[in-house]
DNA sequence: TGCATAGTTGCACAATAACGCATCTATGCA
DNA sequence: TGCATAGATGCGTTATTGTGCAACTATGCA
């Protein structure tokens, strides 16, 4: 394990997108870690928006990947002291419309489909969400 | 007082500048309030920088200003819970190359030109610090 | 009432960042 | 060994942001 040093704004330079956020919220609030197909099933946004987005938090220092044949899993790095404050900060964010709710329920029932606690299957969102619209 | 609501998102890209990571940091180390030329003396940046700089912070709530006579008097907002778990989250923050250290430091010695814990002098940077260069 | 000064802001410019599209890489399975 | 699929990325475009310079506003004092 290295710890790569990074310049404050960075991280807060990383959190300054309503997406980045919501990736970062979803991970903090259940403890979980997610790859990119269950993200994109869960925030409704392009795959290579989420791709991109993930890459700025992994740079930034928040993320750390893993790679599991296919399918790669992101999870929160725990073992930077303000990081943990930044996460206990992002829990503490209102959800006045309900727009953070509408995720975490998205990815809990995402999480459904895992066999064995992996993902064995790709981006469900026409199948699953088709009539949410949106 | 009335409170505005401000997108979380908001409140991080007013964070990720190192400058106003400065600013911050310096108001909640010390827990004082500090006008602009005390500012300007504290972190060595130009005047019209530091300006622009607290009115990003403004608009995103972190700060409020307080006019008194030629002097505008900026403190931190401390009736938000998620502002205050950034205000730690700042304080947090390492200091590798201690350069807020000497921010902390100017500005303890800039406070000390207060006269009944008000500013009366305006920028002194050239008088105070002119051997420091940087 | 005019001047010095604390602070703000319009403007132009350069750098950065987000996005959609399409394409590319890498891995598991038939 | 070829195909389907999870994920990454190059490119061009557009929007945003930080900065320096200079000019501006607002306030206290002689």
């Amino acid at each position: 394990m290295h710890i790569i040093q990074v310049e404050p704004q960075v991280v807060f330079q990383a959190l300054s997108d309503p997406i980045r956020i919501r990736i970062i919220r979803l991970l903090a609030e259940t403890g979980e870690e997610a790859c990119l197909c269950e993200l994109v099933d869960s925030l409704l946004e392009p795959q290579y928006k989420l791709s991109r987005h993930v890459k700025v938090l992994r740079q930034a220092g928040l993320l750390a990947a893993e790679k599991d044949g296919r399918w790669v899993y992101h999870r929160l790095v725990r073992d930077v002291d303000y990081l943990n404050i930044a996460y206990d900060l992002l829990r503490a964010l209102p959800d006045s419309e309900g727009l953070f709710a509408r995720d975490l329920q998205n990815f809990h029932n995402r999480i459904c489909l895992r066999e064995g606690g992996r993902c064995r299957v790709g981006i469900q969102t026409a199948s699953l969400y088709a009539a949410e619209g949106d």
